[in-house]
DNA sequence: GTCTATACAGCGATAGAC
DNA sequence: GTCTATCGCTGTATAGAC
């Protein structure tokens, strides 16, 4: 991290904080002091705090741009799942805006609807995804086409709030735990050999 | 709210405005304020902004045990229903502690352990369900029994989180759009007829 | 119980020297 | 680029009069 420019530090340092500590307690005046900079430097680059939480939000999009699609890639369970923790990566190094996402809204109304844009994307993805199992046949036949549907719904529930439920449990459950659990909610929508091929991917895995 | 003494008001409009605003944006100031009281009168009511938030908190405990609960009842999908639908109305009416909880966490870190706690009860009440239908034969045979006792973990995800969720969705969802969602999680995992039994009553309820 | 007045700390942000 | 110094504001909390 030395090698960083002080803006860099400065941004690198905010996550962290922010991560750990909440936007709500930590100021400019720490951010600063933990990187033994003064306040006025700080403001220098970034004049205020709002300008670190956006250009971290744009980071964090970048992330999300440049990490595995699903698309262009064959549905195994394996493909599957490496991108959706790949995903699940990536929020977890920005979960401030997930953990935290009222508070941040209230600050930065216009992150809130780029957060919504960027969940219905994702959503659009699974939908494929949901779209491409049944074409193949790979959904129990005796389930409902809106039940299938709901189930692009109950991922993108999962995928939107896992980052929230993480602080409800009583054990510390890391990216693996949420990254099975996302797929354990699909296992009972599929057929018995599908079923068993994923059940057999979840436990290695 | 007339008939209130000033202490059940200061109360009362608290929980309106954390609810509406956050913890961090709703001052003491604001609340005298917003109530014609001085902010030196609400300050002999409540030494401080904590002690109002866990009183707050312990009426919301309250209403939970007061709250009709499952253990008494027939498992019929009309009380099932109602049962987390009134849970739901509570989580409700004091959202600011599902939707802020890291925020309230920080500032009290006791809150949290009791509100696990709570969720560890609802979950025992969830298992006593999920047992019962298993007794009775209700899920399909061909589901593993981890993916049963998943789907209790998945109740209980959905519990913690669904306050949370709704301020991703585009659309304005109600108590009930959420408590439909609780539970077309379990609707894969039921025999036929009972998946259509329940299919039936969520489609009028 | 309720008021006014005030102490005090911490915040974001700016100005100006180096 | 980086520093120190400082302003203005807002927050919590207390003191003392009525």
């Amino acid at each position: 991290m030395n090698q960083l420019s002080t803006k860099e530090k400065i941004i690198a340092q905010s996550l962290l904080m922010f991560n750990q500590k909440g936007v709500e307690n930590i100021t400019t005046r720490h951010i600063a002091k933990e990187l033994g900079i003064s306040q006025g430097n700080l403001h220098y680059h970034y004049p205020n705090k709002n300008e670190i939480l956006e250009l971290l939000f744009s980071n964090m999009i970048e992330a999300f741009k440049k990490a595995e699609s699903l698309k262009s890639r064959a549905l195994s369970p394996e493909n599957i799942f490496y991108s959706m923790r790949s995903n699940f990566k990536i929020m977890h190094d920005y979960r401030v805006f997930f953990q935290q996402n009222t508070v941040i809204w209230r600050r930065l109304p216009a992150l809130k609807t780029k957060l919504q844009a960027l969940l219905n994307q994702k959503k659009e993805e699974i939908i494929l995804l949901v779209n491409a199992y049944k074409r193949e046949g790979k959904f129990r036949t005796d389930i409902s086409d809106t039940q299938i549907e709901f189930l692009a719904d109950q991922f993108i529930f999962t995928i939107a709030t896992w980052l929230c439920a993480k602080d409800y449990s009583l054990e510390d459950h890391s990216i693996d735990y949420y990254s099975k659990f996302l797929f354990r909610i699909w296992m009972p929508y599929l057929q018995q050999n599908e079923m068993e091929k994923w059940e057999g991917y979840l436990k290695l895995a």
